[in-house]
Parts: structure tokens; sequence; C-alpha cells
DNA sequence: CATGAATGAGCCTTCATTCAT
DNA sequence: TATGAATGAAGGCTCATTCAT
């Protein structure tokens, strides 16, 4: 009766859906989450959604696109201007994930794309494509310049950026699915730092000798 | 109406149950999941499947223990029988490791686990205890023994029981989640191979010569 | 595989089966009652039930004629034989029924009447005559002789006769309905003294001075 | 597909829901009343019985609080204001009931709980309290002030208030169980006043000479 | 733009009934 | 006779989507 109805537009509705969605289907998975909640907690009515997504899908697939190329564009700008040794950029840019790794929400997002991607196949491949393929080429023209330099033994390097970006997808996995019951949290800076010290080593032509480390 | 009732109880049911409900399982996920086509994928009506367990979450649970305990026992049991070098030792359950990836289904679990995680705390918390745990804790007993034995450099087993294990969760996630799109296939044999090369590099305390390799 | 199968034939498998029936309907009303339940109270298998029955409805039928005309049947005899007073009888005839109402079980079937009426007029309506039309027949017949041989009243001998039973009816719906909560139980015998003191001081042409009761 | 969404808010929708449901369950009884029924009579889709009732069972309880309560309050306010005779009171009560019975739908409701006490043990409790234990203390007072006043014999008043009740309960069972067969329906009125009659003569220390009557 | 009441398809679960053994 | 595994129809409840206001 006398509810606001034409709200005088607290701008970026749009923003607000979106980090609601993000919250809700983290917690929920995709299938679990309700729109109810997404939009109880965008403090917007349920109707409103759809003025702004057309689907609950559109919705989902508008939050990969927000909310997971950005860090990924950062780090490309990382490698582009790099002019130290690869092994050094190889440890910035574990560095550079480990501070995403803290932000904390982002993590939600590979569980979100292993769990719905064989419902939603066409979001998987949005995923692979924009997000993974472009990722692994980025790490992989690292190891190629470092075997091509002669600093690094000659491995695939394919399959290095894989193992490169293993550890990191781990403990993303690991902090979504067991972290709740955890009561020593897994020290995920000391893994990553571990990770550095064994995949260089294990990479390098000329390990330093082992007193220097 | 004219249909068969008292069937002549074509034995395991309960065996043919749980695999229909793997596959489905896998495919869709818990909650996409319907018993319908479970039922009907294990050639039984759908009543039947609560002959056999309570509810759905029941169901998936016996197919979490049923499924997933043999692979880690056998893993046990290579590693208790061991008598060579730890850096053999780690090779040797990378191949086992390669050998169950390739069986298939199983595949499956780690996708299901990570999807349900926060709609079924209790079932994460089951496999975190009975899987994830146990196996961490074999493999960081291996790396133990490395260490002190002066076989491997001083690090932390911990770490490295899960710098060991996540290239092998990558490829089971991969191929659940992007395989379908793949062309060419990622060569999961070659990247395991590779991740033991670095891997053992980076931890030996006295690495071979290059050429060696 | 080593199970009896023709058991030794406990005799009177169908008495069984009622008795348990009796119980479990009671307990549970006819829709919410379980034919597992019934099965295996009576120490019998589910499919031996359709031996003796043809289903849920007619085991219900049967149980109806099996419990409660004996006592009606024992009320006539009463009443046949009876050469006392009007009065007199009705007293006696209240106290069969307050015994018929110690007994226990039998109390359910006014519940499970009135439950199923609807659901099955049928049985409505076979109760209706074999049991409530002919019982009001038979007490209505003790208040016209009352009332003919002018020790009561002129009162309406079929009105007489629901006020007579209204009472008894009305303990054994509290007993079902009401008596789990009751800390001190209704006094049922009390009551239908006082009942009985009321309903023939109403009745009697010329009751007896006050001081005599 | 293009029916009516958002329809013009028929007002009180609730209230229409709620009528289907006494209608339904009267006939049906609670196990046996479909939601799809109830929903299509109230001219409403299923789901939106969920918008405001949170189950069946709530539902229920609803109803059983919207219908029956009203008419105890009438009776307590016709009580409370009464300065005449104890006996005029009793039947001006009774002529209340009499209307109530009349109207026809609220005789559901003794029927609807005895047949659900059992299943549903919490509305038994709460019909009992708000009700039963409700009504028959507002008569116990009436037939108190009647023996204080001399008016009646010394009985126990809280027999005497079941005594009064009982045939009312009567006619409206045996009007929801029987009444379907009825060719003579049963003489309501008629039997309330003999019932007035024979009570009040049985309860009244003085009762009128014969001719009086 | 925004609302939120209304919709209805879809799914898990129960249980009376059947029938090969 | 007796069994009990198997069936499948039926119904309560959820929630993405729509649309009159």
């Amino acid at each position: 009766m006398a509810r606001p109805r034409g709200r005088p537009a607290k701008e970026n509705r749009s923003r607000d859906i979106l980090a609601a969605a993000l919250a809700v289907f983290a917690e929920k998975g995709f299938a679990a989450a309700r729109l109810d909640d997404i939009a109880a907690r965008a403090e917007v009515s349920k109707g409103t959604l759809y003025l702004y997504f057309d689907s609950k899908e559109a919705l989902f697939e508008a939050l990969v696109r927000a909310a997971v190329l950005p860090n990924l564009e950062r780090l490309e700008g990382l490698v582009t201007a790099w002019n130290g040794s690869s092994a050094a950029l190889l440890r910035q840019m574990l560095g550079v994930l480990t501070g995403v790794l803290r932000e904390g929400r982002i993590t939600a997002f590979p569980k979100l794309i292993i769990a719905e991607a064989t419902t939603f196949p066409h979001l998987a491949r949005l995923y692979r494509e924009q997000v993974a393929e472009r990722g692994l080429k980025l790490i992989a023209g690292v190891m190629e310049r470092g075997v091509a330099s002669g600093e690094f033994r000659p491995v695939d390097p394919t399959a290095a950026a894989r193992l490169f970006i293993a550890p990191v997808l781990f403990i993303a996995i690991w902090r979504v699915t067991f972290a709740q019951f955890d009561d020593r949290k897994l020290d995920e800076a000391a893994l990553l730092a571990t990770h550095a010290d064994l995949l260089i080593r294990g990479l390098l032509a000329h390990p330093p000798p082992e007193a220097a480390r």
C-alpha cells in the first residue's frame, strides 16, 4: 500500500545481485541455491532478478565472467611486463595466486564449475576456453621460455603448466570442501612455498647446491 | 498391471543399484540425479530402491563407501610391503593411481564430494576422514621415511604429500569437467610421468646428473 | 534357504491376524495402519494376509464383525432374561457397558467407524445396521416398557435410548482421543453412575424423595 | 502456459483456502484429503497453499483454531452475561448448541479430531486444552452455581458437565457417520429438547410436579 | 523500474498389492 | 500354505518463472 514501488534506484542493482549470487552459489552450489535467497540477500524482490538476468543460469554465467576474468588478466599483465628469470617469474605468479586464494570468495568458482559441468556443458566450455585454457597457455609460455633459454631442463611445457597449477586448485578445492572441519587450517602459503621450491628445483637445468637452499 | 512382481531375485540387486547410482550421480550430481533414472538404469522399479537404501542420501553414502575405500586399501598394501627406495615407491604409487584413473568411474567421486560438501557436510566429513586424511597420512609417511633416510631433502612431509597428490586430483577433475570438449585428450599418463620426474628430482638430496635422465 | 516355508500351521492364523489388526487399526486408524505392521505383529508375512483376507478393507470389515457383535448379543441376552423394574435394568445395562469399557480394545471401534465412515460408507452402513440401530432398538424397547408400565414418564423411547447411550460413547471417544494426556484419568465408572442417577431420576414418574438418595 | 500468474489478489485467499479445507477434511478425513482437492475447491493452485500454510498439518491446525473457537467464545459470553436461573441457562446453552449443530460444517470437527488424535497428538492436545477442557469448565461452572444456590441437587459438577455435552457430541458424530443413510433424519432438535427435560429434572432439587411438564 | 503473489511441473517417498518360489 | 522381494501409483512439498499492479 504505502510501500516504495519505484525505488530511488539504488544504483548498481546488478552489482548487488551478482554479489549476493556469488555468496549463495558459493555456499549452496548451483542447484541448491534458491533465487529467493539471492533476492533476499541482495535486498531485492525475486521478480527484480529477472529484470537483470534472463534465468538462473544466465545469472550464474554472468557471475563467472565478472568474478574470474579480472584475476586472469592481472596475471597476464605480470607475465607481459616481466624481464627477470623464468624461475623468479613462476615464484612471482604463485605469490599472486596465494593472494587471490587469500581473498576468499573466488575460491568457490572451481567448485561451482566442477559441480555443474555436466548439467551445464555450455558453462563448462565457457570456463574452459575463457579461463582454464587461457591460463594454462599463459603458464606454458613461461615454461617454454625457460626451456628455450636453457634455464629449465627440456620438459613438456603443457604438462609443466598443469603441474604448476595443480596445487593451487588443490588448495581451492580443499578449502571449500573440507576446511569447514579443519581444526588447524591448512597452511596454504607454506604449501605453495614448498611447491615453488620443489617445482623449480625439479625444473632447473642447474639447481643450486643443497647448501644454498 | 501384468508385469512380473515377485521376480526370481536376480542376485545382487544391491550391486546393480549401486552401479546405476554411480553412473547417474556421476553424470548429474546429487541434486539433479533422479531416482527414476537410477531405477531405470538398474532395471528395477523405483520402489525397489527403498528396499535396499533408506533414502537418496543413504544411497549416495553407501556408494562412496563401496567405491572408494578399496582403492585406498590397495595403496596401503603396496606401502606396507615395500622395501625399495622411497623414490621408487612414489613412482610405483603414481603408477597405481594412473591405473585407477584409467579405469574410469571412480574419477567421478572427487567431483561428487566437492559438489555436495556444503549440502551434506556429513558426507564430506566422512570422506575427509576415511579417504582424504587417511591417504595423505599414508603418503606423508613415505615422505618422512625418505627424509629420515637422507634420500630426500628435509621437506615438510605433510606439504609434500599434498603436492604429490595434487596432480592426480587435477586429472580427475579435469576429466569430469572438461574432457567432454577435448579434441586431443589430455595425456594423463604422460602428465603423471612428468610429475614423478619433477617431484622426485625436487625431493632428492642428490639428484642424478642431467645426462642420466 | 533353510527357512520354514510350509509352517507347522500354527492353528487359527486368521485369529492372530485379526488380533494384530485390531491393535494396529486401533492405534493408527485405518488409513495410517500399515499392513506391514499388522503382518509383523501377527508374526506372519505380508503375503499371508492376502491368503485370509482379500484386501485391507476386507480385513477391517471382518474385524468389525468379529469384535463388536458378541458384546451386543450379551446385552440382548440380559434384556430378554430380565424380569425386574425397568430402572434397575437400565442400571444393570450400564454396569455391563462399564465393564466392556474397562476391557479396553473395543473402545477403539467407535473411533474407527467414525473416522472411516465417509471413506467406507459400506462399512458405516454395516455398523449402523448391525450394531447401532440394533442396540438402540434394544434400549428403546426397555424405555418403552418402562413408559407403558407407568414406571417412566411418557418420553420418546427413541430419544431416550440415544440419551442413554450418549455418555457411553462420550467415554469411549474421550479415552481414545484425549486420555493420552490425562494426568488424572477420567473416572469413567463414577461418570456412568452419575449418569444412571440423573437419567433415571429424570425418567421416573415418581422419583424417590431427595433424602432417599 | 498462458494462464494468469500474478492474479489481482482476490482478497482473502486464506479465507477461501480454509473454507475449502474444511469441506475436504470433513469429507475425507485428514489422511485421505488431498491437497489437490483443497486447492481445486479453493480455485487456487497447489503451490499457493504453501504461501499461506506451511504444511498440510499446519493448515489443519489453523482450521481448527479458526472454526471452533468462535463458537466457544459465544457460549462464554452467554454465561458471563446471564442472571437468571441455572436451569434456564442450561436450556439456553443447549439452544445455542442446537443452532450451531444446525449450521452444519462445524459438526465435522469432532470427527476430525477423533480420527486424527493418535496420528497428531499435538493437535489433539491443542483441541483438548483450547476447546474441550475450556468448554467443560464453562459448563461445570454453571453446574456448580446451581448446586451452590440450592437449585440443583448436590452432583459432581465435572461429571454433570460431561453428561450435559454428551448428547451434543452424539448428534455431531451420528450425523457425520450415519446420517448419509438415514431416510428419516434424526430429529436433532427434539432429541436435545428431551435431553434438556430429562437432565434438568434429574438435576433439580425440587422438580416441578408431573402435570407441570 | 520494482514488486511479490500465484503458478505448476517435477521429484522423493510410502505402501497396498502381486506372484515366483 | 507361506514367503517377501518387487512393483508402481499416488501425494506432499519445492522453487524457477510469470505478470497484474
